[in-house]
DNA sequence: TTGACATGAAAAACCGTTTTAGCTAATGTG
DNA sequence: CACATTAGCTAAAACGGTTTTTCATGTCAA
């Protein structure tokens, strides 16, 4: 590593103080230093290819310009992905850097890995779940400027993001209604999660917005996975009056609704439509036909959890906490028709 | 935030000097300190929850206890989670934490963001791609200690370690061999990447071994996604003396293996045995009947490039570069069987 | 001519830690 | 007993920046 080039190099080559050559490189106190002088100090930084020193800066300051995004599971979630460069987008673009963490094993695990990031200053922190929950902040965390993502505090302490389960659902399951459809199966998950009951909310409420009545007996329930689904679609679609379409869950299970309708012998969505929520372009965009499905916004999620973190570290008053909910929009490939008895 | 406790406070609440807390916490000069003192303090600290600042002590010992992890694709990418946790993991017990960066975009947004881990100090870089492929460094790079992760160099200037190719297409290929099938299937990828050429030539010499002659054309090739794997597939297997066994290039392209197969008529696995490469889980295990499958080591590669950096970082002088391959382990499911005309 | 004020730049203090160099008192050696 | 060694501890100097304070000019009004 070439020896590092510091502020005192640039200042010994522009034939000036230290002080100037700060003054010069950031704005703060422009006022005090001549435009030449500052040019000057500049092109000569440049030219020695001067690059402060983060760690030291951040000393004086007591701003590390990093952010720890705690998160569980990164590795078997597909999203991930997305919310994490939603994330990094937006502290890149605000002079940040991320510093991930993934806890999902044990608490004990959790907390010392908190305050390793604490230990290296963090100015805030993003936490991370990987489906929308209900939780508490470790306790770790108090005193520390954080934001939840895809998460909501029991106690509306600290804002949050998570996408609008209710209009996901009612959005889709209107759009099998505008094609046509009046009986429309729901495959729903069994947890106990905010997503399970929103979405049989935004079903209802679809229903009832289109003067169709709710019938619990299209409504049916297996593990969130395409096997879960499949026994549950075989089961709804071998009726003797079967739904024309089927909302599922996430994609996974519409996956399982695939497979239910190809042993059954429908084709999609000549026979079926099927709709689904998440658009992991894995499944949706794999399965044949492509799958409509809703798309949960995680990199947009990822980006307003670290502006709104950002905010809230750099104005400290102010600091009403905001629980923002972020719209689903769908996204058509071709496992919607309309029916054909119409 | 509380007012963080520093070292001083500690010594001033043990009674003792700064240096004396420092030398009795970190075991480095601990013979230069009393048994005793070094307990009284190390309890002093304890119950004052004091946690060393790390900016302070990178900027003194030149060691940020930070690694760059410079990535392409995370968003898109479903095993990027795994070599990510990899990473992490064995940072974490090495006592470092990750600085996660993507720069798919373009070079110039990742010369900047390079730049910017730098300007944090971080000890090394870990450079990893989505997929095996053949790269060059960096310029910013150079100097800095460096593993690549998924990739190899053009030049073998810096350690790497990638999947191996051949062994993995072999296994596979020999998998099938051992159930009783002689007429296998390839389809293989379109893009002119290691391991396309990789995995054929595994291809080849599972079959070298096993005395079966290597026919040019049962080898079809697509994009590497269930589309593209489709339409070869029906190719493939509406031929009058089809195989009894597909390799698939990757589990996106058994995905499409399967769809031909529904559409032909053929069960799976009695009328015919599927193999793919990458171990989705979302794939895999969302196909019917689950898909046996080579497991790409995502996380065990992604531990074993930053311990390899942390050696490397901390051991300067034997900085030999290794280039490592890891073995991808079988993960069987239900897509395997004898052919039914043995 | 002098005091008030503006401007530009240097010097010093500071952030929290580690390391170097001393200092004191006790111990060992001849 | 004189002297060297060492155990045990501490003050002070880094580390590389930023911020505050101080100082040296120059300008202008009274």
């Amino acid at each position: 590593m070439a020896a590092r080039v510091g502020i005192r190099d640039v200042a010994k080559a522009a034939q000036v103080s230290v002080t100037t050559v700060s003054h010069a490189l950031n704005d703060r106190r422009a006022s005090r230093i001549s435009a030449a002088t500052r040019e000057h100090v500049r092109s000569v930084a440049e030219a020695l290819g001067y690059a402060p020193n983060r760690l030291a800066s951040g000393l004086r300051n007591n701003r590390s310009y990093l952010i720890g995004l705690v998160s569980d599971e990164v590795a078997t979630t597909p999203f991930a992905g997305d919310m994490i460069l939603g994330a990094q987008d937006a502290a890149y673009e605000r002079g940040c850097l991320l510093m991930m963490l993934d806890s999902s094993r044990d608490d004990e695990l959790e907390k010392r890995q908190i305050s390793a990031l604490l230990q290296h200053q963090v100015d805030g922190v993003v936490y991370a779940r990987m489906y929308h929950q209900r939780i508490g902040l470790p306790a770790e965390l108090t005193g520390v400027p954080t934001v939840l993502l895809d998460a909501v505090s029991a106690d509306d302490t600290v804002s949050s993001v998570v996408p609008d389960e209710v209009e996901a659902a009612r959005i889709a399951v209107r759009s099998l209604v505008d094609a046509g459809h009046r009986s429309i199966g729901f495959i729903n998950n069994l947890d106990d999660i905010p997503a399970t009951h929103g979405r049989l909310l935004g079903y209802r409420e679809a229903l009832k917005d289109s003067g169709i009545e709710f019938d619990p007996a299209l409504v049916v329930a297996g593990v969130a996975q395409a096997h879960g689904a499949r026994a549950a679609a075989v089961e709804l679609l071998s009726r003797p009056s079967r739904p024309t379409a089927l909302f599922c869950f996430n994609d996974r299970m519409a996956m399982g609704a695939y497979q239910a309708a190809g042993a059954l012998g429908l084709r999609i969505p000549q026979d079926l439509s099927v709709i689904g929520i998440d658009n992991l372009e894995l499944i949706a965009g794999g399965l044949w036909p492509g799958l409509t499905t809703m798309a949960l916004p995680h990199y947009g999620m990822g980006r307003w959890a670290v502006n709104r973190l950002l905010d809230e570290i750099e104005s400290p008053d102010d600091v009403e906490p905001v629980q923002m909910m972020f719209d689903c929009p769908m996204v058509q490939r071709g496992s919607v028709a309309p029916p054909l008895q119409i």
